[in-house]
DNA sequence: AACTTCCTGTTATAAAAACAACAAAATGGA
DNA sequence: TCCATTTTGTTGTTTTTATAACAGGAAGTT
């Protein structure tokens, strides 16, 4: 009764917690592509967890079957079933709750910001913003706004791994117009400005133009007016259903512009960040195993 | 493999002029319930047809299947296509660029995130998150930690504006005990952990527990031990081709909790809004007009 | 640091499944 | 009706697959 209307992944879920390490381990492998995966030979399954046969093996019966074959043969009946069923509500993405919860209607908006944001974009245009931000000889300024400095201290945290000179400047400091003495020709800017458009930013991209630098733009569909002065606009659509507009495909691309820029830079990245680990390593602030 | 786009069911139902009789019944039962029947043992499906075992193995076999554990293993191939296209069908994201792109590998990997994530969330845990962190008459308290402190960050900025009682405590800064001198029982604690996961992190929460607050922990998938603690737990799945995890998933959960709290609170959020216009207009920092 | 307890992988055994070879049955044409 | 051909099932062998028993090793405790 209690587990007919429970799948298993939801079982296996709910003893996550009791479940080991390796077992662990396993239990999401199993999730990640459910449930093909659970449905192939208990070897392979076992191999693609990076796990031990009997640890598959022993799984399962914790999970309280009888064995390998009798959780296979639940897992088809369950398949079975939702194929069987009127129709297949796989249109939601939190299955657990309907589709006009928030949680199913706020991703289906990321989604569509993350298609048609990607649909626009030029590569090329990308691509040579990677190039420009890998450049080691070029300074490198990340500048974020009231809402965006979240963003710019993201992409700056992760930058500064990467490579050496990199400033961090806050367009709502009054500080600014201080890193902008240093600022000279072929040197980058990476700016953020979504709506409502701010100012300052929109001074501070001025000045940097007049002193020869080179501008990045990261903005909304709407483009803030920065993007005049940009060599490179890239304009994220950040509509929800919400009060305040989505930060996450912004997000995205930045992450894809540090994952490109690192690939750009691994040979120094590499050691940059081992001496990182060990200097980690040292101040004991992190667990060293998961 | 030659016929690519062609989905197994297809290319039996082609097939089922050159079979015989007790082929023909087989397929039939396989059609039946697709996939599920196909992924069982060879007896069982020739058993549930009518027919005997080497029939099965014939008809694979004149299908174009080296063995039925071939088929069977094409069989979870497209169940698992299957599975992960909800949205996926999309070949590639950013058109403009070959499917290997950076742009289209990164975005692949974080819509599989959100997928997993979703897929996996307790809507009722979130929902009691949401209320709990709406609650003004609990203290809120979040907490960030290394990498996290940026997501913890833009959260905290959106809930300054939607309620009163907040505060932003960085796990890594050695002044967080203080903050935990004010907090009392019932008071809430949103705490971001992700991989390698923080001891400051970890001691922060147990004492925040021991004064009896609520825990929400978001965290990755593996789990900080801080899960332990938390009355909520949500992971989000952080991976990323890339020598870095990503936050984007997060990102979404965290905008979908603050649109989800902004709209339990919108009477008091509306008018803080609109009081937080007014100053902005005051000081000019902002253009009126997008 | 020594001990205990609980995990986890390796080896070995038992079960099961898939397939090949053959024999029986069915079909179709003369 | 008989024969040739195709189809189908039975039996037995080989391979694969699941699990039990064991032993090394990790983690945590005293």
């Amino acid at each position: 009764m209690s587990q007919a209307s429970q799948t298993i992944s939801d079982r296996i879920q709910q003893e996550l917690d009791n479940l080991t390490r390796a077992e662990r381990q396993l239990a999401l492998s199993i999730l990640e592509n459910y449930p093909a995966s659970g449905l192939g030979p208990l070897a392979a399954l076992a191999k693609g967890a990076n796990v031990s046969a009997p640890t598959v093996a022993r799984m399962v019966q914790k999970l309280g079957y009888k064995g390998y074959s009798d959780f296979q043969a639940e897992l088809r009946e369950e398949l079975r079933a939702k194929v069987k069923s009127p129709i297949a509500k796989h249109d939601t993405w939190a299955e657990a709750a309907p589709s006009e919860h928030l949680l199913n209607r706020f991703t289906d908006a990321v989604i569509d910001n993350i298609r048609l944001t990607l649909g626009q974009i030029d590569p090329k245009a990308f691509d040579e913003a990677c190039d420009l931000v890998a450049t080691q000889t070029r300074h490198l300024y990340i500048v974020g706004g009231r809402i965006t400095h979240t963003l710019a201290e993201y992409f700056f945290m992760h930058m500064q791994v990467i490579r050496a000179d990199v400033t961090h400047v806050q367009s709502t400091s009054n500080t600014w117009p201080h890193y902008l003495l240093n600022a000279k020709e072929g040197d980058v800017f990476v700016i953020f400005d979504v709506r409502r458009y701010e100012n300052n930013t929109l001074k501070l991209a001025e000045m940097a133009r007049a002193r020869g630098a080179k501008i990045i733009l990261f903005t909304d569909q709407w483009r803030s007016p920065v993007h005049q002065l940009a060599d490179i606009t890239l304009s994220c659509r950040i509509i929800a259903p919400s009060a305040w507009d989505s930060a996450a495909t912004t997000m995205l691309l930045i992450e894809t512009m540090i994952s490109s820029v690192q690939s750009l830079n691994w040979d120094e990245t590499k050691e940059r960040m081992e001496t990182l680990e060990d200097m980690f390593d040292q101040t004991k602030l992190f667990r060293k195993f998961i």
